[in-house]
DNA sequence: TGACGCCACTGAACCGCATTAGTACATTCT
DNA sequence: AGAATGTACTAATGCGGTTCAGTGGCGTCA
């Protein structure tokens, strides 16, 4: 910049306000900085910027799985290419992070904060009983949390969410109008909020209609669990008629399992995915899924975290509930007991 | 850090060498002043730190990819899992960002090293004719090159590889030991050095064997193409009894495509995929796969990238080759033609 | 025509840390 | 005893920006 102010002839902060829109220069000025900053191929230095009080320039994200579960998961890089996108143009960094546990994130808010790394932070995988809200509130960092019910009372932050119970309702209404009377939900890891939000749809669901064979198992979303818990569930007295999995790697190891068993999909019985991906047109049959758009929930979230950093009110933002693609995973029930 | 000072006693540049380990304060003062600073919580601002020539802290990772191809491909994850890691026991930071292509991802490294955003980056997908590697060189940037050749001559870059073309040339072996005569390698994008590496090597490999119904044919990549060119090879006179995909998404697909066909795996044809995941497990018969410990990978170039940082020199590194697991996709070459 | 206010711009302080030059005191050497 | 050396610490400076309190020139109005 100094350089820049002696090409201009102006002072430093005559720079300054030029280059930042402020007041206080004239507009021929403005101009001749800006054309010398440009040939000089200037760049604010963010470290400089955040020392004087304007903040990182940067939000923090968050992953906290065991390195083994970050499997086959479009979801993830498709949600941070979202957000990318809305930050990006305003030239924001990402900061990225992997973690074992919540425990551990919690100490990663806590350290960025304290380093002045972040201005904010996106939050995933809200769980039920979460400690993270918490510290985000506690230390005063923004936040968006991604996936979080709405009745949360944290007033520092924004939600994204989607509405899975509807659309538990609607996968319900679907199989109940062809017939399904014995439902297994294989969930995912139990006490994401997400989790519960479905178990307890699916619960209520049952229960308006009466059906009393109809339940929910978590799994840790893995191919493995969802394969044994298929295994056993198919393999019981009066097996259910459809499957509902949390994922579409479990949805997929499912149908793999129940074919090992016998059992055909759709005719014996119909699977549905909690999540659409390439994956669910991949084997034959052609899986029906719930789908979403994972690129679009991140821009949202990111669109709002920018919001709350602009000094905006933080908000409570829904986003599409996702929409039942019925392909050839599901059909009528069988009147008949399934061979077996 | 004034407080500290306040509290204990001493002036701030004595607490700047206690906390650094500099020698100029006793060891009873460094003991106390480190106490203060944990009971206050301190932590040294990066921008500060950056300010005063220590360097971002933080580390950038690109991934030149427009979003809709991030599909199901645990691969990144695993890297950058793997890239955390080590990143994290050094307190560094990763700074992510998606770009739609490579000249994007330049003008990021001109951006983020302009900003003094970070110390150092890590680049995945080399390309035959990367520009990449010539800005990085020209700019000063230190990095690492994920997945590039060894013979790329910038000095200043380190390289961390896998022996394509050694695992290329263990699946031939594998495929003409079975008998195999015409193999297809459907390959992933044209212009990226391992593809490139690859499809040489198959070649090579072919050549030397005098085979003459062997080729590859490159693809973005996706489900979609994988479906397709299986399909056009599939259905050409003096079909392939033998294909290699480049990746394991393709590889599913492939298997899908063949079974519409009529053709059976791995009776009428072999099917090799090259990255080993969940997927290949998913799916009947299971697939064999080239497995590689993608953690470990990361894990390495990380290392390789905070060597640079601390002054080292740029090396080259190989990691293991990646191994062959046979599973139940493979099996001996008809003799006779596989039926129309 | 002098007081007033506005505009365009400058100088200096400051952000939080690292670093270098300097200082006060104690110890050792001659 | 005075000089030389060393130790433990302090004061001052700089990193690259932002910002605030001036400052001088100029037009406006009474």
């Amino acid at each position: 910049m100094k350089d820049i102010a002696r090409r201009a002839g102006v002072s430093q902060s005559a720079v300054s306000f030029a280059l930042n829109g402020r007041p206080g220069v004239s507009e021929d000025t403005r101009d001749r900085v800006r054309q010398v900053a440009e040939e000089l191929g200037w760049r604010p230095s963010t470290a400089a910027r955040a020392l004087s009080g304007e903040g990182a320039a940067t939000v923090g994200f968050v992953l906290a799985r065991p390195a083994e579960t970050l499997g086959v998961d479009s979801f993830f890089l498709q949600l941070v290419s979202g957000i990318q996108e809305v930050l990006a143009e305003r030239h924001l960094g990402l900061l990225f992070q992997v973690v074992e546990d919540v425990e551990d994130e919690c100490a990663v808010y806590r350290r960025w904060w304290a380093e002045h790394r972040v201005d904010g932070v996106l939050v995933v995988d809200p769980r039920t009983d979460d400690p993270r809200t918490g510290v985000l509130d506690e230390l005063g960092l923004p936040g968006v949390v991604i996936g979080g019910a709405p009745d949360e009372r944290h007033p520092g932050l924004s939600t994204v969410w989607a509405d899975d119970a509807g659309a538990m309702a609607a996968v319900v209404d679907e199989l109940y109008a062809l017939g399904h009377r014995r439902i297994v939900h294989i969930a995912g890891l139990p006490g994401l909020a997400h989790t519960e939000r479905r178990i307890r749809t699916l619960r209520a669901e049952a229960e308006r209609r009466g059906l009393t064979a109809v339940k929910s198992v978590t799994t840790d979303y893995s191919d493995a669990e969802g394969a044994a818990v298929t295994r056993r569930v198919l393999e019981a007295s009066a097996p259910p008629t459809a499957l509902i999995y949390d994922n579409d790697v479990m949805a997929l190891a499912g149908v793999a399992t129940a074919t090992e068993l016998g059992r055909s999909v759709p005719a014996d019985v119909s699977v549905v995915a909690w999540e659409d991906s390439a994956l669910c047109r991949m084997v034959k049959p052609w899986l029906s899924a719930l789908s979403r758009d994972s690129v679009e929930f991140g821009r949202t979230a990111a669109t709002e975290l920018t919001a709350l950093l602009d000094g905006g009110p933080a908000r409570t933002v829904r986003v599409p509930v996702p929409r039942l693609i019925v392909r050839d995973s599901t059909a009528a029930a069988r009147t008949a007991r399934p061979p077996r």
